[in-house]
DNA sequence: GTGAAAGCGCTAACAA
DNA sequence: TTGTTAGCGCTTTCAC
């Protein structure tokens, strides 16, 4: 491989020329600049990476932090927009599944150079990899928030705005008796901030607007969605509406209320919070959702963090994304006889 | 940060010992690695990686190229499997979008140092990626064939395996017309070699157990597969089981099954030859399928990566996963009557 | 506008 | 078993 003296050489001018003609970063003759540009053609010149990290290049690549079970198919939606944000910005993401040493190992791949920062997702209300990158002072970005985000980036949905926007047409509908549908967390299961702050949300809003809302745990997976129907057909057989906060679990519900002979929506209706747009139309019928803008909140986050990383911000990023009221085919006016399994 | 040296004085040894001491390219004293290894946990020295790259030390990260849309549903189980196997062998995926230039750039940063190698997903038939790295031999892996594959790393489905299976499951039950559902190709809309060979392999094999196979094309995405149905009801109404090629359009297919009023699996089998687990359970009724092992594939093919890449391989890696016959919801005896739109 | 030169921290060949 | 040392290719300061 050709090296910057190579092309020195044959351009017949210093090797710190080559690199300021590559880089722009003084000023040049374009004549001098031509002569270089040709060097580098003919001579097939690649610039060595590695070299120019020991040397104190800044690193253009990001530790993409997921959860420690791997990408989630929810999660799919945020890592491709955010992918796709990095590419075009010339950045590239490092795959980083979460634990205790992972974080370490990220501050470690940071203060090597390797690595310019982290973009973490699925974070938890109090979580370990927050306080690692704050005491090392390493740049990140969240998609999803902490307990305490104060000069922290981030990039998360507006739970009001998103049960707000659901409720409320719930409510127009006729709907006065709901259930929710929530990962089961606290006692120690999960602390998911997404799963906290809906729980409070929803039920806040709700009652706002003079409906009762009743919560159900399960786990995000569609045999938790299958059970929590049959929850509701047993110990809420009165309710006329079911909100899903979790986006596999819904469909699960939605698949079971088939299996269970439980006309959709006729005599039930189903609106997701969070559901990812490819999986919206794998069910019948079709989820009426308020969406979320994964793409655009992937991508979000990543320019937030690419802006601190490259010195063009000066104040935290904090940017909330509420969604649409996307109506299909799960929603429709309340039963008025009790619902049952048939 | 300390570095290398700082530790060599603190522990009263050369630099080198202190590089040995790390590494156990060679052999040491346990007293002098002691005071190496105390001298480390002082200072709290990490090594600096970028410094190493330059020196020669091999890189271990490796790019993972995906298609050019972003990484699919289908496609995630296999990132899992590869990211975790992965991260077991202390190596790193680096998310890599194909296009033209985006290959060229894998082989600059593995010229760099930066890189180690490349797995290939979402292959063609005729891939340029492939041509690119053969040439320029980086070592790479793929998940999926291309026309040639002499010399070539490959973990692939076996799609004669996973053709019999299923279509001698069908010839059991009684079924002797069927309509498989593949993405379009040839007409310069996709190569995908998955398409290609299940195409080829499928008909070969119906016809082999006497069945008559009719050949519907479709986009993978629900739409298409909603459109795929629409079609068997006109101009195949006398086909009694669909056997899915893709993921996504299988499930799409069999919504609008649901909503079209066919009965399934009463009026009508399916069989996926392709649905990952996660999206299996989605629909209802769960859809009968032969399994992918994607997770498994997807370790496979990155460990065979890195037995190249630490010289632990000598011939090329060829490897193929048939997938096992799993019964659910969606198949049974063909109906005697023609199926019809309610 | 351009050149010279001093590192960056590590690896590994060579020497002892 | 351990030490010495010459780079790896680039960035950047300082001088012109």
């Amino acid at each position: 491989m050709a090296t910057r003296a190579d092309v020195a050489k044959m351009a017949g001018v210093s090797e710190s020329t080559v690199s300021y003609a590559l880089n722009g970063k003084r000023s040049i003759s374009q004549e001098t600049r031509d002569r270089v540009l040709e060097a580098v053609k003919k001579l097939d010149y690649k610039p060595h990476f590695a070299a120019g990290l020991l040397a104190g290049a800044k690193s253009k690549s990001i530790a993409l932090s997921f959860g420690d079970v791997g990408i989630s198919s929810g999660a799919l939606e945020y890592v491709n927009g955010a992918e796709s944000a990095a590419t075009e910005n010339g950045y590239h993401l490092v795959l980083w599944p979460s634990g205790d040493e992972a974080i370490n190992e990220i501050n470690n791949l940071v203060k090597s150079g390797l690595l310019a920062g982290a973009l973490l997702m699925e974070t938890k209300l109090d979580d370990k990899r927050v306080e690692v990158l704050v005491r090392e002072k390493i740049p990140f970005a969240m998609i999803g928030r902490v307990a305490d985000n104060r000069r922290l980036n981030y990039t998360d949905r507006d739970f009001e705005a998103a049960a707000e926007t659901g409720i409320a047409y719930l409510e127009t509908l006729g709907h006065k008796e709901i259930a929710y549908i929530n990962t089961a967390r606290g006692r120690g299961v999960s602390e998911l901030s997404v799963d906290v702050r809906f729980h409070e949300t929803v039920v806040a809003v709700a009652n706002a607007h003079g409906m009762n809302a009743y919560e159900i745990l399960a786990e995000n997976n569609p045999a938790a969605g299958r059970k929590a129907m049959t929850e509701i057909l047993e110990k809420l057989p009165f309710v006329t509406a079911v909100v899903g906060l979790s986006d596999v679990s819904t469909i699960g519900l939605l698949s079971a209320a088939t299996e269970f002979g439980v006309r959709i929506p006729d005599e039930l209706s189903i609106l997701s919070l969070s559901t990812p747009t490819t999986q919206i139309t794998l069910s019948w019928p079709p989820l009426t959702t308020v969406s979320v803008p994964a793409d655009l909140m992937g991508r979000d986050a990543v320019i937030a963090l690419i802006d601190e990383l490259e010195g063009r911000s000066t104040k935290p990023h904090q940017q909330l994304y509420g969604g649409e009221l996307e109506i299909r085919g799960t929603t429709t006016a309340p039963r008025t006889r009790e619902i049952q399994r048939t």
